[in-house]
Formats: C-alpha cells, structure tokens, sequence
DNA sequence: CCATGATGTTAGCCATCATTAACGTAACCG
DNA sequence: CGGTTACGTTAATGATGGCTAACATCATGG
C-alpha cells in the first residue's frame, strides 16, 4: 500500500486536533493510561507521526495545561480590569469559569489532575498561572468582604472551583442551558456563606 | 543476606497497609503511574511480595473502591434510617461526607478519578454502589424541597460532591477545624440556592 | 524540473512493568 | 520433630510503550 495522504489543507490545525484528542484521552484515562499510538490513532495517524508537531509525549502535555492556564489567567485579567464594580466582576468570573467547564470538560480535567506529569521547567510556570488565577478571584473576594481573612477566601475559592469542574461527573444529568444558571446561583450562594460562617 | 522477617504479628494489617500506601501513591500520580515495585516499597517489602495478598493491580484497585463506595453507602443508609427530620438528616450526611474528604483524601481522589481502571465485573458493582449513595442525597433533598424536579437535584448533588472532595486541592490552607464549618455552611446555602434558581 | 521542507509510514531499540517461577524461612500444629 | 502455611526474596518472561531511524510523498518555489 502506499503512503497516500491528504493534500497539506490542515497547515496548523493538525497541532490543534492533536491537543484536543489528547486532551479527551487523557481526561478518560490518565496520562499513564494513554500512548503514543492512541493519541495518533484518535487523529488518523498512526503513532511516531507525532513526533513533527511535539517534541514528546510529556511535552504535549505542557503546552495544553500551559494553553489552558494562560488561557483561564487572560480572561479573568480581562474581567478584572473591565470591572464595574466588585459584585458583577465576580459575576464574570464565575461566568468565565462556568463557560470553559461547560465547554471544554476534559481539559478542565486535565488541568487539575496531571500536573504532576509535567516536566519540572513547564511545570513551574503552569502553576505560577494556576496561582495568578486563584489571586485574581481573591482580590474580588476580599473586596467584597474585606474582614474575612485571605486563607478562608482562597479555601473558599478552591471550593467553588471544585463546585464548578465537577461538571465532568454529572454529564448529561441537565441541558448546558439548565447547568449554567444552576452553577452560578449555587456558586454565588456558596461564596455568600463563605464569609458568614462562624 | 537472609530473608529475616518480623515475627507474623501483622496477622491481617498488611493488606490494609498495603491498600493505604497505594491510595496515597495512586492520588498523587494515577493508577498507571505507579508501579508494583512503588506500593511494594512503600511498605517495605520489594514488588512481587504483594501476590501473596492480592491477586493483582486490578484487583487491589477493585478492593480499594470496592470497600470506600460500601462504606460511604452505608454510612448514609445509617445516618437516614436514624433520621429525625428532612434538615437533620442533610446535615449528617454533610458531616459524612466531609469527614470522610477530611481525613481520606487520597481514597476520595482516586474514588472518582479510577473507576475506568476496574475490571469490567467490580465496576459495575462500585459504580452500582455510587448510584445508590447519590440515590440517598438525591431522596433527602427530594424530601426538602418537592418541587424540584430530581435532575435538577442530582446534578446539584454533584456539585456539592465536587465542592466538598475539592479539599485534597486545598490542602494546608485552612486547619481541618477551620475547614470543615466552612464546607458545610458553603454546601448548605449552595444547596438552598439550587432548588430556587430560576 | 528538481531541491527542499513538511508530514507520514514502518521497523527496531531499549526501558519499564505486571506477572510467574523457584526458592527460603519462620511460626504453628500434629 | 516433620510438615504445612504464611510471607518474603530474587530471577526470568513476555508485553507494552516511548522514541529514533530510515525511508516515502507531495506541494512549493527557484
């Protein structure tokens, strides 16, 4: 058989179908539980081809969580400085954060379960912007209740993120368009009794 | 070298030291990122020795999830057969849940994350398990709140699921004592705030 | 035209890993 | 004691997987 294929139509998009099929595959099996060949498979091309777009396996899985994170960072940093005022900016975050769950649930997953498979250089930035990230809501938190202090907000907002992301596991319970106003109002009210709580 | 050993006073402690070393290591970096050689380790022995407790990886797994979704099931079959009124017995199923994200971390890491690893005949089993616990929430808030239609009620029971086991991402930022008052009140009010959505 | 770069393919290398085999030792039991 | 059981050990085996090598194909543009 020969080696027919495709005239060069996809110039730049075969990197983009790559981390997206990666992404599916390893939020259903995990890093480990992925090879090479599967990820190639998924994309109709057979295993080593790969290696043209990717230096490896580990560096793929960089470049999604570093797109994802900086991805994620630029938007609530866009939502910030647009900001009216404290309420509808958190508004905006949590619509930011309800948008890319609803919309891109394996990589949300992936984002909060494989750092650790990052290589040590990448791994630092990503989690730099993981950070940025998590600042940017605990900044509005704690202008909307300045006398709860920052470990309780940044708890609160991890718990929110939790809330939010467990999308993945209720897929398909709800329609998106019933999800999206169900998310918030349970999130809106989550964060309201963070800071009530004795 | 011999092969000394310690005078068999673990009688039947190894398997469960052994099943809590794996919790650890398979949260921190997956089912197929770790290896028999690093469980084995862990506790102290050198790979193969696990055969003579369990059968295999998978079935190490399988026991695992096997044993915390019964538990977590009959915890809630418990905390509802005593039940006293509808907001009570939420309550105790909030304290059940969040004490085991509490203090079992890593098992309610990988309960969620591993399933797919199971071999096909436990899983059904688990995953049987897992629908009967959502089952025992989904009943309680049924009861609280009447006209919610049950989607709706078990897709904001993930949502609570997701908030609360969200505490392993969070971990050292607040002190256990701290923590637990601020999920519950945080899945409280969330849980009012769903079935009022519009 | 044909050289070149982009993109695939298959075959092969080497490491890792789950699992099994073959073998020791300690405690217990008759 | 002698044998069985429980629990470990180290070596071997077979599969899988990441990655490299060697080799096409095609579009492009000098």
């Amino acid at each position: 058989m020969t080696t027919a294929q495709a005239p060069t139509r996809n110039r730049g998009n075969r990197r983009a179908e790559i981390l997206a099929a990666a992404a599916s595959l390893f939020a259903a099996r995990g890093f480990h539980g992925v090879s090479i060949e599967d990820i190639g498979g998924a994309v109709g091309i057979s295993g080593p081809a790969l290696y043209r777009h990717f230096s490896g396996k580990d560096a793929l899985l960089a470049e999604m969580l570093l797109d994802i994170s900086s991805r994620l960072r630029e938007s609530a940093v866009a939502v910030v400085t647009t900001a009216s005022g404290p309420g509808e900016t958190l508004d905006a975050l949590l619509h930011v954060q309800i948008t890319f769950a609803l919309e891109q649930p394996a990589l949300i997953t992936v984002h909060d379960r494989e750092l650790s498979n990052v290589p040590e250089g990448e791994r630092r930035r990503i989690r730099r912007l993981q950070r940025l990230y998590v600042e940017e809501w605990v900044t509005v938190l704690a202008e909307l209740h300045p006398s709860c202090p920052p470990a309780r907000l940044r708890a609160a907002t991890h718990a929110i993120f939790g809330l939010l992301n467990s999308t993945p596991h209720s897929a398909g319970e709800l329609p998106p368009q019933d999800m999206r106003p169900l998310l918030h109002a349970m999130a809106r009210a989550a964060i309201e009794a963070s800071v009530n709580a004795r």
